[in-house]
RNA sequence: UGGGGCGUCGCCAAGCGGUAAGGCACGGGUCUUUGGAACCCGCAUUCGGAGGUUCGAAUCCUCCCGCCCCAGCCA
């Protein structure tokens, strides 16, 4: 099956760039960059950047640098610097040999600073940080003149090469770009351009004291590298003028173009970094891998694939509209994905006894098994059959609804690849009152799940023979959040308040066929009728086998239930 | 009563003066040894609102309404 890959869908990004190469804008160059900064783990609203970045690149013949924001050492670590090349790498993208820092600018930036000063365009300031603020005005007052906005180019020269000498304290000085301290522009007000931090980087140790603000190190940055179109997210729509300006008073070899797009927003979850944090530092999930979480991490473990998240980051398109995608396109995504390459594979979650009252008792078939319907190719397989077996408890239900057409006392099911059976009577614990267990009949001559007679059947069961079976662990993971929007924090509430309990469902004792005592970490499933599920690549090992569920199955059946209740 | 941005179906999203794409979700059906998958059908006379321009407006103009972002020596 070849999947054609159809043309990408228009937005408004790809529309200006498609025009700047027609008119030449940038000598028919593109080349983007995808720049975080290294203070946390990936999250799929990255993956949406990432993808539009090298995307974008890769369609129109161009670059796309990977460069790390690394200008402010007390918020980052090694450890993420780490962790999101991995998942650039794992999410399926290939930066080459442009892989930069911007801290490796940190002598070219300062020297940019210094050109600024000759020019009369910044100024060291040595008001307080509080004071600073009170200088700024607020959004309907103009802000007021530094009293050292005026010092003279000599004078500040002096005092930025003793502040990068590490004369003095932090926060005794800052530089800062001469603007308009009136600008209905809060970030036009003289914003600060360098803080003295005497804090080790993870790069540059202690050579530096002095360290560049994002305003001051972006754009520049992105001139270094020879940027065209610098895609970033709206929040920095205001800081655009403030790129522009820098660059504009600057001697650089190219003026890259800043373009805004919205970020992702999820439903029952949370993205922002703040927020993600809490949640791992405070133990509310178990590290940024937890398989709950929507970073590439936990997705990564929770079974999700690269290729089905670059497909949801091209469903949603990009525009300037806050929005926020309904989860279920998230699932759409990895359902459609796993549909076609995860292989069918028998496993009974709440194992329920089923003796097969006329099965001869020392009798095993090994009957065969299609891999995957949606693949021929991948084969088929045997599964031991035998007297005893285990079904899903919730295949069975005493006293069915309408509409329940599974097992029931006196009905008659199909045991996938093997047999029909019916159920003939029902062992219940004397003291609970609890269905331990089925005692059926099988006929024969239905072997393979076939009726000779041509009779029918409304369900067909999944089973694992008792026998055969081999034990797992199975983590079913739900919503982290119960509420659509955890993030509106309105009337006083905190997310937290709104964290699912049921998030996650540890079951013992589940059965899986004994094929599976060989599945390697990572390695996917469907079970059948259940959903898919992957070796969880962490906590499994031969002996005790994990499984994490990726997602469930669409369930026509939990609809209808739901629907039922609803009612009620 | 500062500045910036955004408002097209429940959720995304095309459209850029010629008479509302598509996907998800949802509803119905066909088929089926997964209540899965696949397939078929349905789902905005209307584009935040009101005026105006035009033969013709979601697209142009005016006013209004709503939502988001900005007062870090964070990015």
């Amino acid at each position: 099956m070849s999947t054609v890959e159809s043309s990408p869908p228009p937005n408004f990004i790809r529309t200006i760039i498609a025009e700047d190469m027609r008119t030449n804008r940038h000598g028919g160059r593109v080349a983007t960059r995808f720049p975080p900064e290294p203070n946390g783990y990936l999250h799929i609203g990255h993956a949406k950047s990432i993808c539009l970045n090298f995307g974008l690149a890769a369609e129109f013949g161009g670059t796309c640098n990977f460069r790390f924001d690394d200008t402010n050492p007390s918020k980052e670590d090694i450890e993420y610097v780490e962790s999101i090349m991995y998942d650039v790498r794992w999410l399926g993208f290939d930066w080459g040999d442009r892989l930069y820092y911007a801290s490796d600018y940190f002598e070219q930036l300062y020297g940019y600073a210094l050109d600024l000063i000759r020019a009369g365009k910044a100024y060291v300031c040595s008001l307080s940080a509080e004071e600073i603020r009170d200088y700024r005005g607020t959004l309907t007052q103009p802000g007021k003149d530094s009293p050292y906005r005026n010092r003279s180019v000599e004078e500040n020269l002096d005092l930025f090469r003793r502040m990068r000498a590490g004369e003095f304290k932090d926060g005794e000085h800052v530089l800062r770009a001469k603007i308009d301290m009136a600008s209905p522009n809060l970030n036009m007000r003289d914003p600060v351009l360098y803080r003295i931090r005497r804090v080790n980087h993870h790069r540059t140790g202690d050579r530096w004291v002095i360290y560049p603000m994002y305003d001051f190190a972006h754009g520049l940055s992105d001139a270094i590298e020879g940027i065209t179109h610098s895609i970033c997210t709206m929040e920095y729509e205001d800081h655009r003028p403030l790129y522009d300006w820098i660059l504009d008073q600057l001697d650089v070899p190219c003026h890259p173009q800043q373009i805004e797009f919205a970020r992702l927003n999820l439903s029952y979850t949370v993205m922002s970094k703040r927020r993600l944090l809490q949640l791992v530092e405070k133990g509310y999930v178990r590290g940024w891998d937890d398989p709950r979480l929507p970073t590439l991490a936990g997705m990564r473990r929770r079974g999700f694939t690269p290729e089905a998240i670059r497909r949801f980051c091209e469903l949603i398109g990009v525009g300037k509209k806050e929005s926020t995608v309904d989860l279920a396109l998230l699932e759409y995504c990895v359902r459609e994905d796993l549909n076609r390459r995860a292989p069918r594979v028998m496993a009974v979650v709440r194992p329920l006894k089923m003796v097969v009252v006329n099965y001869p008792e020392d009798q095993v078939e090994w009957l065969d098994a299609v891999n995957n319907p949606e693949d021929p190719a991948m084969g088929t397989r045997k599964v031991p059959f035998s007297r005893e077996l285990y079904i899903e408890r919730e295949d069975f239900m005493e006293d069915p609804p309408r509409k329940f057409f599974r097992l029931a006392p006196g009905r008659e099911v199909r045991l996938r690849y093997a047999y029909f059976v019916r159920c003939i009577d029902v062992i219940k614990d004397e003291r609970t009152g609890e269905v331990i267990e089925l005692r059926c009949t099988y006929d024969p001559e239905t072997r393979g799940g076939g009726a000779p007679d041509g009779r029918q059947v409304k369900a067909t069961l999944h089973w694992v023979s008792a026998p055969h079976a081999v034990e797992a662990e199975v983590r079913l993971y739900d919503k982290l959040f119960l509420k659509a929007n955890p993030a509106d924090e309105k009337n006083g509430t905190d997310f937290k308040d709104h964290i699912n309990p049921d998030s996650l469902q540890v079951l013992q004792s589940c059965k899986v066929e004994p094929g599976l005592a060989q599945a390697t970490p990572g390695s996917l499933y469907q079970f059948e009728r259940l959903g898919y599920f992957c070796v969880d690549a962490v906590d499994s090992s031969p002996g005790a086998l994990v499984f994490n569920r990726t997602v469930t199955l669409r369930d026509t059946w939990a609809k209808i239930v739901n629907a039922g209740k609803q009612k009620e």
